[in-house]
DNA sequence: GCACCGCCTTAACCCGGGTTCAGTCGGCTG
DNA sequence: CAGCCGACTGAACCCGGGTTAAGGCGGTGC
């Protein structure tokens, strides 16, 4: 969930990044339609994403949120030309007033192949990236939503205070109901903590 | 879960391949210790095995499997010598009698730090494995079990004829039980589908 | 001021999967 | 052959979370 800061990014790609126009969403704009067949990798200057899984039905699940600095990809957080999950649909959408910045993943290729610094950037980037998501992975399948809302409280009180409820419930895989549900009990067991 | 066939690597990571020497393993052993703090990466010769996460209460998820040609790792299937998932144990155990060779995350990072050929090959290798980590979390969260269980038996029939049916259960995140119960509505339906 | 509309909460009911226990079956060993 | 053990199945019961529907409550527009 936590990319690195702009200035950790090597010069070559802070370079790519500069000559870049940085565009401007507002609340609920699509950064990545789930329906893009090549979307760009962005860079986030400022504000708050979603990283989102459309189902059939249209449900979505938040797979992760991206603010201020770091680069998202609908493809997979960053580049890759080919097919990713094919018949998952994924998007990114603004959830706070947002000014991003759009990378080709023709451009992001060339570039990783033509320096190595670059590449060597990248693929610590993704070792903690799919490292990340192993551990996501476990945590859905053997913790329960609770748990899971607790530790999110525990690590990422900074991100949760600027989202909605219901966006925290996509991201625990949960309903906004259900999450309404275990908050009201861990309020009851502070409370009788209390006592 | 697919990972190439050792003759598509790189030609200095066949070369590291070949002055690892290979050691055999028998159904049950032990390659990666959940509680070994700084584990190799495996290239499976032949054979097939799991690679999962332990919980607190010693239950297993299996994350995936690996057959012949494959690489897996219990940091993240590749490299990397910082801490994965900080409260997570992941290890890796033998399913059938298998060969192994053992590369040294030192030795992979050094090779693909002097040899640009080797980096790109292991970022799309990288971005290969986010994106199928990325649908898998997806699937857990918004498919039942039993699509995930029709799912596997259409894609990956190959692997499923050669494990016990509890390490199924353990890939798809549920008990043997309800995986057996699945089992037998589907084939009901399949019957009453008959008449 | 009022109507309206999102967002959140509560309650009632349903269902998938976990848990436990009791088999059945096949393979292995004495 | 009997006895045992591990893998799988079945049935009964429980519980977490989904689903639906009905409010509460604050913000915005008229």
């Amino acid at each position: 969930m936590k990319n690195p800061m702009q200035s950790d990014f090597p010069p070559a790609l802070q370079a790519l990044l500069a000559r870049a126009a940085p565009r401007d969403f507002t609340n609920g704009a699509t950064l990545i339609d789930a329906t893009d067949a090549s979307p760009p990798v962005w860079y986030v200057e400022s504000g708050l994403v979603r990283l989102y899984a459309l189902d059939a039905d249209g449900h979505s699940y938040n797979l992760g949120f991206h603010a201020d600095g770091e680069l998202v990809s609908g493809r997979l957080a960053l580049g890759s030309d080919q097919v990713c999950c094919v018949d998952r649909a994924l998007g990114v959408e603004a959830l706070q007033p947002t000014r991003a910045r759009a990378l080709a993943l023709a451009e992001l290729d060339r570039l990783r192949r033509s320096d190595a610094e670059v590449a060597n950037w990248f693929i610590e980037r993704l070792l903690q990236l799919n490292a990340e998501r192993l551990g996501r992975e476990a945590d859905l399948v053997q913790r329960s939503a609770a748990e899971r809302y607790a530790e999110l409280l525990r690590k990422n009180a900074g991100i949760i205070e600027r989202l909605p409820l219901h966006q925290i419930a996509g991201w625990l895989g949960i309903t906004p109901v259900a999450l309404s549900r275990i908050r009201r009990r861990m309020r009851k067991q502070a409370d009788s903590a209390v006592s």
